[in-house]
DNA sequence: CATTCACGCAACTAATGAAGTTACTGGATG
DNA sequence: CATCCAGTAACTTCATTAGTTGCGTGAATG
C-alpha cells in the first residue's frame, strides 16, 4: 500500500482562503527567496492540506509566478524575484474577482433591470479596477516592515 | 387545509440575486410610486418566489426604505420618494458587501500574516469605500432612461 | 536500478450558504 | 367571518469550496 506520507492535519474550513494562502506563502518566500518549499511545508505552517496547497500554488505557476519541481530537493520557489511579484499579479492569477458581479447571464427581458445591470456593472467594472490597480502598488517583498 | 395561494413558479437559482432584486424592485417602484405591489406580484415578476421577496424586502424595510402593509390592499411601497433613495441605500440595507474580505477573525499567530492581512483589509476599505460612494450618486429614479 | 520524495491529478466527502418551498400565524379590511 | 396579504419558521435543493484519499509520474539519490 503507497500511502502518501504528508503531513496531513486539522479540519479548519475557512472561506475564500484561496487568496490568503497564495498571499501569505508567497509573502513568506519573499522573505527567503532561494529556498526551495514543498506542498507538506507550506500546508503545514498555513494549516491546512499540501493538495489544496498545490492546487493553490498551481493557479500562481500557470501565472507565472512560481515554479515547481518533483523529485528529491523539488518543491516550489518564486519564478521572478519578489521585488516584481505585486499582490495584484496574485490576485489576478487566481482569478477571484473579490468585487463580485451576479453574472447575470441571462436575457434581460425587463428594460428597467436591463438599465441597472447596466448601470451597476460599469461602476463595479471601474472598482475592481481600482482595487488592481491599488493592489499593483505593493509586492510581497513590501508587506514584511509593516 | 389553509394552503397559501401564491404564484409560485420556476426553480431558477441565481447566485447573488439579492440585491438584483431589491435593485429591480425598487426601480419599478420608482417608475410608479403610488402603486402598491403585493410580494406575489413582486414575485412573479422577477421569477421568484413570494417568500424571498419578502425575505429581501424585510432588509429594505429595517433600513427605512420600503413599508409593507398586511391584509386586504396591503403589500409593499417606497417608504421615501425615489429620489432619495440611493443604490449605495440598497447596497448596504442588504448589508452584502460585494468587497469580500476573507473574514480572518482568528489570531494572526504569523507576522507576516499580520502585516499581510492588515495591508490587504485596508485596501479593501477603501474600495468598499468608493463603491458606496459611487452608488451614492446614482438614486433609483435615475436608472431608467439609461 | 530500486527507492524515496515530491508534484499532478482525479474523485470523493463534508460543510457552508443561498434560493426555493411548504405551511402556518396574525393582522387588516370589506 | 371570509379573504387577502405580510411574517416567519422549517425544510429541501443546489452550488461552491475545502478537505481528503489514492495513485501516477518524474527526478534525485544511494
Amino acid at each position: 500500500m503507497l500511502r502518501e506520507v504528508e503531513n496531513t492535519r486539522r479540519t479548519t474550513l475557512k472561506r475564500n482562503s484561496r487568496l490568503s494562502l497564495a498571499l501569505h506563502t508567497l509573502s513568506h518566500m519573499a522573505g527567503d527567496p532561494d529556498k526551495t518549499r514543498t506542498s507538506a511545508d507550506i500546508a503545514e505552517h498555513a494549516g491546512t492540506n499540501p493538495v489544496v496547497v498545490r492546487r493553490v500554488l498551481g493557479r500562481l505557476r500557470e501565472a507565472g509566478l512560481l515554479t515547481s519541481e518533483k523529485g528529491h530537493a523539488g518543491g516550489w520557489r518564486l519564478a521572478r524575484v519578489p521585488e516584481q511579484i505585486t499582490l495584484a499579479d496574485v490576485y489576478l492569477a487566481l482569478d477571484e474577482r473579490l468585487v463580485a458581479s451576479d453574472d447575470n447571464n441571462d436575457a434581460p427581458s425587463c428594460s428597467v433591470e436591463h438599465a441597472l445591470h447596466k448601470r451597476v456593472a460599469g461602476v463595479l467594472e471601474d472598482i475592481e479596477q481600482s482595487l488592481v490597480q491599488r493592489l499593483g502598488e505593493t509586492s510581497i517583498s513590501e508587506v514584511r516592515g509593516s
